[in-house]
DNA sequence: TCGTTGATTATCT
DNA sequence: GATAATCAACGAC
């Protein structure tokens, strides 16, 4: 019976970000805010692999207002606010004291495919809708309010819909828009699905 | 089709 | 006061 089954916190709680993270893809995330559905399935992630990620907010320990939140029991929601305008919305994972986190890039939309639409604005239904993280926050009405929300709740959540996604479909490369990290720029830390139209677009070549 | 740049604010120095 | 895990508009070809 492979139907919807909300990821557990025993999901998130596991040791290994990277892991966690090629796992996602294919899994679904869901919101539900005023009775209003939306979501889709995950085809792109990347993993923050808390204080030796020289890319992570969490670097060398920092532990400051906006970090605190990763340090958390894996299963809560770390969304924060990039460049002034975007909301990014990540996983936090493994046992508490750890600041591991895993950002979701980019959807392939399932449910409330036309209220996503009316949240971006966009005439028709195209990749820009959720292929990308500052879009498909927007798209499932995301934003820093849900920093820290429960992901076991009913607001905001991840299913397992029984799709089995083959190894060899998901492709490993370099995560985007950290190139200040130096060396930690370069680990194949970020996951897509291979050939899937909703990966986003702003990709470096392999 | 490509590269460049402006938007806009919480967080950290 | 500077910067950021981004996106879209715009101009050059």
């Amino acid at each position: 019976m492979a139907f919807q089954q909300k990821l557990t916190p025993d999901f998130f709680t596991r040791p290994d970000v990277v892991t966690i993270a090629r796992d996602l893809i294919g899994k679904s995330f869901y919101s539900c805010f005023d009775g209003v559905l939306t979501g889709g399935m995950v085809v792109e992630t990347e993993a923050y692999s808390g204080t030796s990620d020289a890319a992570c907010h969490a670097h060398l320990g920092r532990r400051t207002k906006r970090t605190q939140i990763m340090y958390q029991q894996g299963g809560v929601a770390y969304v924060y606010l990039i460049y002034g305008i975007y909301s990014l919305f990540n996983v936090v994972t493994n046992v508490e004291g750890t600041a591991d986190a895993v950002l979701i890039r980019a959807l392939e939309p399932l449910e409330g495919i036309e209220e996503m639409r009316l949240r971006r604005g966009l005439p028709k239904i195209e990749p820009r809708l959720t292929a990308g993280p500052g879009l498909l926050t927007q798209a499932l009405g995301i934003s820093t309010q849900h920093n820290g929300t429960d992901l076991s709740g009913t607001e905001i959540w991840f299913e397992d819909r029984g799709v089995h996604i083959p190894e060899n479909q998901i492709i490993a490369g370099p995560r985007v828009g950290v190139a200040y990290a130096g060396a930690d720029a370069l680990l194949p830390w970020r996951f897509s699905l291979q050939g899937n139209r909703w990966v986003s677009k702003a990709n470096p070549k392999y």
